[in-house]
DNA sequence: TTTCACCCTTACCTTCAGGTAAGTACCTAA
DNA sequence: TTAGGTACTTACCTGAAGGTAAGGGTGAAA
């Protein structure tokens, strides 16, 4: 395995999390939790609508959200992880214990 | 702890490894090898000067990054890891490991 | 006096993720 | 007939990341 390819592999990762508002759409479904397409929009209140489906439908086409549609009038869409998705939660608390490890004592202050 | 709270935590730590040429260079560098500017240029064709020393001063900034400089002609410019950016390691290899753990028969073909 | 290796720095341009604002389609209720 | 709720879609704009190309400073070697 070469540095690069290794870091190819880890870039199609970041890739799949990366994008304004997917950590925070993942959160809040994280636990098994379902929610309706404007539940989202209240529990993210900064988001617009376009966005929102847009994080939405790009975490559904890698594979981590599940959409599932109940064919109603008004319309009623719910959105849930999928078991990969729910899966990612110990490697997210990896990075986030990697980056509470850090020293504070490091000031690169020397000219 | 909020879904908003956490998803700040994470994309700090994302913030860090994001940009074109990071993990190509930390790969490069893991394993606690220390390799001169022009070591990284041969080793990453593809990348131009400007983009090599750009991606790595924000590693340096970071923490993740050590600059040595040897005062000599011609100059004599080496990076390595700190032991924070070694630490790195386990927790990329965490997303590695989800990733590899994707089952391939998802496939979302339903209209 | 020109060239060379090395480690950057600067100016300029292109691309694209993400933002805003508005429109669409559907049926219900008044 | 009009208003309203829900889940999108579309058009347009902006800022920042990243790309290219070129310059700069040093002293030894030729």
């Amino acid at each position: 395995m070469t540095p690069s390819s290794a870091a190819s592999g880890v870039e199609n990762v970041l890739r799949i999390l990366e994008g304004r508002w997917k950590l925070v759409i993942l959160f809040h479904l994280f636990g098994g939790k379902v929610l309706r397409f404007s539940d989202l929009e209240r529990a993210i209140p900064a988001i617009s609508q376009k966005m929102l489906i847009q994080q939405l439908r790009q975490m559904e086409a890698d594979g981590i959200v599940r959409r599932i549609v109940h064919h109603q009038v008004p319309p009623k869409v719910e959105y849930c992880l999928t078991d990969w998705g729910q899966a990612l939660c110990p490697a997210l608390d990896a990075l986030l214990k990697w980056a509470a490890q850090k020293e504070p004592a490091e000031g690169p202050l020397g000219s």
